[in-house]
DNA sequence: TGTACATCAGTGAACGCGCGTTCACTGATGTAC
DNA sequence: TGTACATCAGTGAACGCGCGTTCACTGATGTAC
């Protein structure tokens, strides 16, 4: 069974990338080693031959899954000024799509609660990734009184809170009701104009194709 | 080993309280059936007799916790008016000691993730948690245009993202910031008068003893 | 060009260990006589 | 009032089961001759 040179990389990407997904939907700690592998198209146990250990990677996945944001952000927002890239950031943060695709979305939203808990490389790559989304929401605000850097802080965790909250309630109309009052406070919050209509779309429980962060 | 009548209530309450404690220090899934009667000071053989499985634990838990918060919050506001209420309580929340004690804080900002993974009857207790606290912010928000009840959701998702995401990051100086930022921003959101000073406390990484949430 | 060997990504059985759950048993207290 | 019995909250050993981890083995492909 040997292969090419750069095959176990792309092996390790594809365990990586199933991890990154599994985890988000369940929880760091949510998903065995087994399943995983699994979900790659492998067994178990070659695992060993990828990671050092299941918090090995927890780690790496926490990286991976920030790694995977960023390119789909830079993707939407490309060619966009300041302001028009912030609403569509927003827009698509705080949405139903996100709220029901947690395997797709921001790794935030949840991972956050994990990341409390794991041990210190975990929480390292998470600082990271919360770091750079602050940074980025910073350099799209427009300029005001409080510095950039707080007003982004408290941007994302509005959204995030907004998204993780939405999703842990059960009633339908309620988390309908919290996503898009959050969605109103985020773009009040950014000073992007609010649409008149509100602009809440319908609610699709499982539907949604693209990816989403 | 025959006791009083109302023994054994008294011993659910403890292991409930143990186990709300343990839950949101560590997650719904991340303590032990065994750990949480050692807390209480009991054997895990006797677990059964007050539950009917960890699941109705869990959901006996949520409640719990939901009860224990809207005793203390009731406690901090007494008498007073709806801004001043309101100021307290933001102030309380949104503060370096509910982020520093998870374990006597708010289920909201550790439950909130494990709840969007539990079964229905884990779900419906938190859904009446979150209704209530959102009723009660309702009630304590000036008029204005848009519904109190809309307000008080994106206030009280702004408050738990803040918190939440304030866990997370392990560095200090990012961690404080964020806390501070959502904290002005909760205020704003609420319509209460900002401090100048910005208010920010020092960071007591393990200090503090009165409940929070 | 063709053949023999070395490599090593991946396999699948097996291992401890922890955890949820069950169950026979204990023994202090309330109740019946 | 005193004695014998019934109750039942709590104990601790034992059970499966799942999961992280290990390890001897496989077999297709690259390399040496």
């Amino acid at each position: 069974m040997r292969y090419g040179p750069e095959h176990k990389d792309e092996t390790r990407t594809k365990v990586l990338r199933a991890a990154a997904a599994a985890m988000r939907a369940h929880g760091t700690q949510g998903v065995g080693v087994a399943d995983i592998m699994g979900r790659a198209g492998l067994t178990h146990g070659g695992f060993y031959a990828h990671f050092r250990s299941r918090d090995d990677l927890v780690t790496q996945s926490i990286a991976f899954m920030f790694a995977e944001a960023r390119d789909r952000y830079k993707r939407w927002t490309e060619g966009m000024s300041g302001p028009e890239a912030l609403a569509a950031y927003i827009d698509r943060y705080v949405s139903a799509r996100h709220r029901d695709e947690p395997a797709r979305g921001c790794p935030l939203t949840t991972i956050m609660v994990d990341a409390a808990r794991s041990d210190e490389a975990a929480r390292a790559a998470f600082d990271a990734g919360v770091r750079h989304m602050v940074g980025v929401l910073a350099a799209w605000l427009p300029p005001a009184d409080e510095p950039a850097e707080s007003r982004a802080a408290a941007l994302l965790a509005g959204m995030v809170g907004t998204v993780a909250l939405a999703r842990a309630v059960s009633d339908p109309a309620q988390s309908n009701a919290i996503l898009e009052a959050g969605r109103r406070a985020a773009r009040a919050a950014a000073g992007v104009p609010i649409p008149e209509g509100g602009g809440s779309a319908p609610r699709p429980r499982r539907a949604g194709h693209g990816p989403i962060t």
